[in-house]
DNA sequence: TCTTATTCTGACCATATGGTCAGGATTACG
DNA sequence: CGTAATCCTGACCATATGGTCAGAATAAGA
């Protein structure tokens, strides 16, 4: 019973199978949405007959929740650096930082997880109600924190979070734009750099910390 | 022949009509997107046969086509209000509160924008390569002047123009998720105030022009 | 009123899609 | 091996959708 078998066991196939079908999935969810995504444009993806898919989703719906699920932990996950930090450039500065890295990395995640937030919600309307609502609430508490203690200019935390979202997030959701304004190409490891640090410095110095 | 006959004429008659459409496929593009809206919801809405939206619009892409020329058209008169400012503060400013307005004003026109640009702009790639690169560059030209005067802090005019559309956009696309953060209530009149008020004191103060 | 152009619509069609299923292939294990 | 469980798949089905069309209704004009 060697739980850590070299090629696969039963348990690791599936695994394998199922992160197969939802890296698939999530591609072709971010570019078509839900509604133009087809079953069988993520078998062709996944390089698996369609009848497959659903051998391991029963629906299209499940698999989709699965998809936006897997982007909602990371979102939550790239959280923490915000608690860590014991001041605000740092917490603040360190949340930019993930989620520009995450807007790089998982583009498609972010743009299935825009593209259900702008349909209200449909699959995820719970998590937003629940978890985020408290997250939210947390993260508002430490930078009204702060605010009370002197150590950054007393701006409105809900907004400050938006900003946060909103701006970081842009580069994923709008890439395709972005892209285009950089004469069709995709940026570059040092723009990307400046992309980060032009983030960082405004609303640094928007809220008092920098500059 | 009274050009501008009471109940109407024939060409007005026809617009009226086209209007109707548009605004019914505006509503439903965005909550559905384009794939997983259908001619006969849009149909329903807008209160006619189905049939009768492919007499004034031969085809759906035809008629999305039409409702995205139309947001962008609103995007670009927004932007004037840069061009007349003679100072960052006040044409940041009034840009942010336009952007703002609009995306309060026109939720679904944003998010029917939005969804085309995640999904690789299929539609208006063309409008992306000529009218918005030659906006960018202009309103950079605009910022970058602005900063070799001294009179504001030196960002990169590019990521700034980003940081603007982001946040302001956020409000209209990112709508239903502020929603549910408000305890389920649309932001009030005072909200609204609050939200534009926040994003213009962190943005104007990190680039250097208030506070 | 008669004629013509325009607007409207129910009924219809070809196709694409999500999903099913019977049975074949493969693996696990005694 | 044998056999039971799991995994895989081609063929199929019911439905929904974009789009068509013949002809009715309405308006315009003489």
């Amino acid at each position: 019973m060697n739980i850590e078998a070299k090629p696969q066991s039963k348990k690791q196939r599936r695994a394998a199978q199922e992160r197969l079908i939802l890296d698939a999935a999530e591609k072709v969810f971010a570019e078509a949405g839900f509604g133009g995504a087809t079953m069988q444009l993520i078998a062709d993806v996944a390089n698996l007959p369609k009848a497959n898919l659903h051998y391991y989703f029963p629906t299209k719906e499940a698999l989709y929740r699965r998809v936006v699920q897997n982007i909602f932990q990371i979102w939550l996950r790239a959280a923490d650096v915000f608690d860590s930090a014991d001041s605000p450039a740092e917490g603040i500065g360190a949340y930019i930082d993930t989620k520009m890295e995450i807007s790089r990395a998982h583009p498609a995640g972010s743009k299935v997880w825009a593209s259900e937030v702008m349909h209200r919600a449909p699959v995820i309307q719970d998590y937003l109600e629940t978890t985020l609502m408290e997250w939210t609430n947390g993260r508002m508490a430490i930078i009204q924190r702060w605010i009370d203690e002197g150590r950054m200019k007393p701006v409105d935390p809900r907004h400050l979070l938006y900003m946060l979202w909103a701006t970081t997030q842009h580069y994923a959701d709008f890439g395709h734009q972005i892209e285009t304004l950089n004469d069709g190409r995709p940026l570059n490891d040092k723009e990307w750099e400046e992309a980060k640090a032009s983030v960082k410095e405004i609303i640094l110095t928007g809220i008092g910390v920098e500059g």
